[in-house]
This record gives structure tokens, sequence and C-alpha cells, in this order.
DNA sequence: CCGCATTATTATCTTTTGTTAATAATTCAG
DNA sequence: CTGAATTATTAACAAAAGATAATAATGCGG
């Protein structure tokens, strides 16, 4: 998954790492709470969601095999969050401590790259869904998301993916069938 | 601006960076070049953008002062990106290369702690707008930026405004309008 | 300071979304 | 395997956004 660290930078990196599966619907990281940790993704898909003044819930983004995920407000400070994770299918996560990798990464150039290469790639997945919430339709973010991560579409509920799309499921069902429809568009 | 670097730390990250002024209107970062650079916007407001594929502009995020802005894709290598900034109203940098920083930030734990800081920080700005996008009306969006950045409504051209809302001009005409006409909603 | 070019507003029309509610389909626990 | 609970679809209506075009207001360079 990272070829630029050699055998005793994983080393280094799994032993402030502790190996943990979580089921459908089981939570990772809770609103509210205030240990700051992240993971890795090794398999699976979780949602990072928050819950609006409304009390409705929202999937501010999906993350996959290989991706990272933390509560951001932990970057800062010990105050608890708004926003939770929870597995929408079978996960195993690598989890750690931010202080821990921080402190490594200061100790060792190739945890200190992979560190800010987490950090890095995060920005450009953040900057890309905003790209999409900015620049496509409702239907064309569907498409995207379609083509970019179809296994979410064999596994995850509608309302998920609606939610994660920013919109109702009456309008991602109505969506579905205008593309039944009208495939070629 | 950061309390937590000494002068030492200070005067370390000025050796590297290069004080630059830039008027409204003019390019800060070019989308298509290739030195990987990023710049602490000390005054001003900036606007980062991409063109679509129907060679429409997208402002995908406004920057301002204590920010920092970088083209994301020079994060991992030296392909040509597609983002772009530049100055909407005049505006006072420090402009440095990503690759000075990162040498810094390996010798020197105090500009490890500001480069990360920065990292963190623009996720959770990131965040806060894909917030707005899938959780807020475009009425709701226009507000909470009016309230956040009052200053941007006395000088950005309103298009500029309405782009970076994710609605057209138009639109944004009409919400001016009902909010007028109602203004306690 | 003038005039041209850019930006903003308004109107009209079409399309899409949100909301609510009723019904159908599906999950999943026991 | 069965039934209750959750999720998905569909319908009907109101509200808002997009597109286009015409007009008004501004900005800005010479």
């Amino acid at each position: 998954m990272f070829p630029f660290l050699r055998a005793s930078d994983i080393d280094e990196f799994l032993y402030i790492c502790q190996f943990k599966s979580f089921k459908n619907k089981e939570t990772i990281f809770q609103a509210g709470s205030s240990s700051r940790k992240a993971a890795l993704v090794l398999s699976g898909v979780t949602r990072g969601y928050f819950i609006n003044k409304n009390g409705v819930e929202k999937n501010i983004m999906l993350r996959v095999e290989g991706n990272f995920i933390s509560l951001p407000e932990w970057f800062f400070d010990n105050s608890p969050t708004k926003y939770s994770f929870e597995a929408i299918l079978t996960c195993e996560l690598l989890v750690f401590n931010l202080a821990d990798i921080e402190d490594l990464a200061k100790k060792n150039p190739a945890i200190f790259d992979l560190y800010i290469r987490a950090l890095k790639e995060t920005i450009i997945k953040v900057l890309g869904r905003i790209e999409s919430l900015i620049d496509l339709t409702p239907e064309e973010r569907y498409k995207e998301l379609l083509d970019k991560h179809p296994q979410l579409f064999q596994s995850a509920f509608n309302k998920h993916i609606a939610n994660f799309l920013g919109i109702t499921p009456v309008s991602f069902s109505r969506i579905i069938k205008r593309m039944k429809e009208n495939p070629q568009r």
C-alpha cells in the first residue's frame, strides 16, 4: 500500500497501531469523545457524518480501503467533536493515536512522509468532492460516484448514497428512474 | 499570527519566503505550471478556481489573510495542475517552495508543527465548505458567508460569490431580492 | 470624466428539487 | 422462515434553480 516505506518503517508504524474489525452500523469514532485517534482503512467502507441543527444525519465523506480517517477537530485540541464515523460494511482498520504518529514523524523521515501524505491526500479527496458539489448536477454526481465506487451500490443503502450526494432519497429515486428511462443522457 | 513560533523559527521560515504583491485579477499560481510553490496570505482575498469541461470557471475556494494556499496537485508530483489562484483584491503574500518547507520541517520541530497545522487547517476549512454544500440551501450558504466574511461583499464581484456558493449570478440576485423583501426568514 | 465593457438585475419559461404521504419492497432478528 | 421495522419507490404539489434574453447599473482604462 505504501511502497516508499521500508520494512522497518512499517514495523514502527504497526507498533503504534491496533487492529480492529467493525460490522455494518458499528461506530468507529464517536462525536463528542476526545481521545485523539485516527485509522487506516484496510477493507470495507466507512462514512463520516454529523448531525445538523435539525437533528438530521449528514454524510460528509465516504472512505474506503487505503484511506486514513480521523475526526478532524481532534487535529487541534481535545475538544469534543461533531463528526462521527461508522462502518457501512464490515471493516478492518488499523487504529492509532495522532500523538503517537506525530512523535514518530518527528523521529523518522519515512513516517513524516507517510503522515504528510495522508494529510495531503485527504485535502485532494475533499477538494474533489467540493468540485463535484459546485460543478455537477446531482444526476452527474450520481454517475461520477457510480463510476468511482461501484462497490458502494451493491452494499450501501441508497439513503446513505443520496445523503452523500447532498440530495433526498426521494430525489435520488427519481434520478435512477430518469436514467433507466433515458439511458443515453 | 503563529504564537507557537520563536523568533528564530520565524527567521528560518522567512528565509525561504519571497514577499510578493498582487493586484485585483492578477494570477498568483497558474494552472498548468509546475514549480511546486505555496504561499501564506498576509492580506487581501484570493480565489482558487478551475475551468470545468464546458470552459466555465468554478471557484473552489476563497482564502483570506492567515490562510495558506497552494495548488494541491503539486503535493504529489510535478504534473501540471488544473487549479489556478488569482487575487480578487490587492493581496500581499509570502511565497515559498513546498520542497523548502518540507526540508525545514524535517529539521525544525516548530516548522514541522507549522506545516502540519497548515495542512490540517486546510482540511477543516474544506470540510466546513462541504458541510455547507450538503446541508444548507443556497440562501443559507449566502447568509453564512455574509456572516463569516462580510469584507467579501464590499469588494468582490457578486458573480464570484455566486460561483463560490455553487449557484448562478441570476439565482444569487433572486436570493438577495428575496431577503430584502422578507428580511426575517 | 467619459464611454465602452463588464457586471447585475429582472422577466419568462422549463426543469429539478424538497416535502409530505401512501404504498411497495427489503432487510434482519428471533 | 416469518413478521416487524427499515428502506425504496411513486405521486402530487409548492418552491427554487437553471437557461436565455433584455435592460439597467457599475467599473475602469484611456
